[in-house]
DNA sequence: TGAAATGTTGGGGCG
DNA sequence: ACGCCCCAACATTTC
C-alpha cells in the first residue's frame, strides 16, 4: 500500500498551498498522481463556459509549473470522470483517489455516484474541503433548518467561526514519474478567431500566484477604502479575487487569514469579509435548494409572466440598450471577462425589471462570460436581483440606471472607458444623452439612433410597468 | 445593496 | 414687526 501511487484528482481546487487536499496526499508519503480531467458531460446550459475556457487553460498551465517545480507533472485527461479515474487507477496500479468537494448539483451527484463505485471496487476514497469556510450543510438556524436570510446567517458563522485546517509539517510531496497527459494545447480551450479573450491578458494573470499578487495588491492599496470606494466602477475600488476564488486558486481561508493578520479588523476589512460571507450562503442555499440555478425559490414565482424579446436581450447582451451605465457593463463583460459588482446590479435590474426579460437568461449569458462565472452565486444572485430568491430584493426596488450612474459615477469616468462614442458629452449629460441638446450632441461628434442608441425603453414607462407586474403577484 | 411621492421644517424675500 | 408664500433640505411613506 505504502508504495502504491495516489491519484489527486483536481478540480476547483488548482493550488498547491493551503490545499488540505494536497497536504493529507502528502502526508500518505505515497507517490501522487495530479490529475486534471476536463469533463464536458455536464448537463446542457451547464458546459463550463467560454470565458472559463480561457482562464482554465491558463490556470491549469500555472498549475503544472508549479507542480514542476516540485518534482510532479500535471496529467490532462478529456472524458467521463468514471471512464478516466478507471483507466488512471489501472494503468498507475494507485488504490486511492482523494479529491476536493465541489458543489453544484450535478458535481454532488457525479461525486457521489464516483465513490459509492469506486468504494465497491475497494478503492480508497478522501474528499475534503478546500473551497468554502463553511460546509453549506453546516450552518443551520435554531430549527436545525438551514438559513433564509443572510445577515442572520452571517451573524451565526461569525460566532461559529471557521476552523482553519492545520498543516502539521509541510512534507515535500513524492510524486509517481510518469503516465499519459494530453496536450492542454489540444483542448482548445482559447479563441482564436476572432480573439475575443485579446483584452483578458492585460487585467488578469490566472493561477496561485496571479491569485495572491491581487491579495497583496488589494491589502497594501485598497482595502482600507474598500467599503466606499467598491461602489464606484471608474475606480480600481475591489479586490477582483473571484475568478480566482472560483478556480480555488486561493482559498476563502487564506483571505480569513491575511485579513486577519492586520488587525484590527476596520469596517472596510468586516464590509470585504461579508462578501465572501455571501459567497457562503450562494452555496448553502444552492445546497438547500438544488434547483436553484433555473427555478425561483420562491414559488409564487413560477407563474410570472417574464416577456421573450429576443431582439431587446441581443442589444442587453451587446451592450446596445442606450443606457449608458448599462451599455458600459455589458462591454465591460464581453471584453474583459469580469464586471463590477456595483454595474453587475444595475444591468440585472435592468434586465428583469426594466425589460421583464427572465433572470435565466441573464444567469445564462453571465455564465458564458464571466471569467468568474460560478453556479452558487451566479443563481443566487440573479434570484436576488429579480426578487425571487431568499433574501431577495423587494419587487419595488428598481434601479434607475441614470440615478446609478449619476450617484456612482460622477465624473463619467468609467462610461468614457468603456462607451467611448460618448465621451465627449458632459458630465451633464453622460449618463443621459438623449437630454442633452442638439448642439451639445453635434458638439460631442454623437448621433443618437446612429452612432450612439436611443434609449430601449423609457425608464418611467418601464418602472411602471414592472411594478404593476409585479404587483400582480 | 432604490426611487419616487409625499410630508415637514425653517430660512428668507416681500408686501 | 408680522404674516404669507416659496422652496430647498431633510424626513417619512409608499411602491
Amino acid at each position: 500500500m505504502k508504495n502504491l501511487p495516489l491519484i489527486l484528482w483536481f478540480r476547483q481546487d488548482l493550488r498547491l498551498q493551503h490545499h488540505p487536499t494536497f497536504e493529507a496526499a502528502k502526508a500518505t508519503g505515497q507517490p501522487i498522481l495530479p490529475l486534471y480531467i476536463l469533463d464536458d458531460d455536464t448537463p446542457a446550459p451547464w458546459k463550463m463556459g467560454a470565458a472559463q475556457r480561457w482562464w482554465l487553460y491558463h490556470s491549469l498551465h500555472a498549475l503544472n509549473k508549479d507542480l514542476q517545480a516540485q518534482g510532479g507533472n500535471l496529467i490532462l485527461r478529456r472524458g467521463s470522470p468514471s471512464q478516466i479515474l478507471k483507466n488512471v487507477l489501472k494503468e498507475s496500479g494507485a488504490q486511492s483517489i482523494y479529491w476536493s468537494r465541489c458543489y453544484e448539483p450535478f458535481a454532488i451527484a457525479r461525486d457521489t455516484e464516483l465513490k459509492k463505485e469506486f468504494i465497491e471496487q475497494g478503492i480508497n476514497i478522501k474528499s475534503f474541503n478546500a473551497s468554502l469556510l463553511f460546509e453549506p450543510w453546516e450552518i443551520k438556524n435554531q430549527q436545525g433548518h438551514p438559513y433564509k436570510i443572510f445577515t442572520q446567517f452571517w451573524k451565526k458563522c461569525l460566532a461559529q467561526g471557521p476552523r482553519f485546517p492545520t498543516f502539521a509539517n509541510t512534507t515535500s510531496p513524492q510524486f509517481y514519474p510518469h503516465l499519459e497527459s494530453e496536450a492542454l494545447t489540444t483542448w482548445r480551450l482559447t479563441p482564436t478567431h476572432p480573439n475575443w479573450a485579446q483584452g483578458f491578458s492585460e487585467l488578469w494573470q490566472p493561477g496561485e500566484a496571479g491569485a495572491h499578487q491581487k491579495l497583496e495588491d488589494f491589502c497594501t492599496d485598497r482595502l482600507t477604502t474598500y467599503k466606499e470606494a467598491r461602489n464606484h466602477p471608474g475606480k480600481h475600488g475591489t479586490s477582483r479575487l473571484s475568478p480566482h476564488l472560483h478556480f480555488g486558486e486561493i482559498s476563502p481561508h487564506q483571505l480569513w487569514h491575511r485579513l486577519h493578520q492586520l488587525s484590527p479588523l476596520n469596517s472596510s476589512a468586516e464590509s470585504y469579509l461579508s462578501e465572501i460571507g455571501w459567497r457562503e450562503f450562494c452555496y448553502h442555499l444552492l445546497y438547500a435548494f438544488p434547483l436553484l440555478p433555473e427555478r425561483p425559490f420562491q414559488e409564487k414565482f413560477t407563474t410570472f409572466q417574464w416577456q421573450t424579446d429576443d431582439k431587446a436581450l441581443r442589444l442587453w447582451q451587446q451592450g446596445k440598450t442606450g443606457y449608458p451605465i448599462v451599455d458600459a457593463g455589458m462591454r465591460e463583460l464581453w471584453q474583459t471577462g469580469w464586471m463590477h459588482n456595483r454595474v453587475r446590479m444595475i444591468v440585472a435590474s435592468f434586465l428583469t425589471k426594466h425589460l421583464l426579460l427572465p433572470w435565466q437568461e441573464g444567469e445564462k449569458w453571465f455564465w458564458n462570460t464571466l471569467v468568474d462565472a460560478d453556479m452558487a452565486n451566479n443563481a443566487a444572485n440573479w434570484q436576488w436581483v429579480a426578487g425571487c430568491g431568499a433574501d431577495a430584493a423587494p419587487y419595488f426596488r428598481i434601479f434607475n440606471p441614470i440615478l446609478q450612474g449619476e450617484k456612482f459615477d460622477p465624473q463619467g469616468v468609467y462610461i468614457r472607458r468603456w462607451v467611448p462614442e460618448l465621451k465627449s458629452l458632459s458630465n451633464t449629460f453622460i449618463h443621459k444623452p438623449w437630454q442633452a441638446s442638439q448642439a451639445e450632441l453635434h458638439q460631442a461628434n454623437v448621433i443618437l439612433g446612429e452612432t450612439y442608441p436611443l434609449p430601449l425603453v423609457n425608464h418611467e414607462m418601464a418602472r411602471g410597468l414592472a411594478l404593476e407586474r409585479y404587483r400582480q403577484l
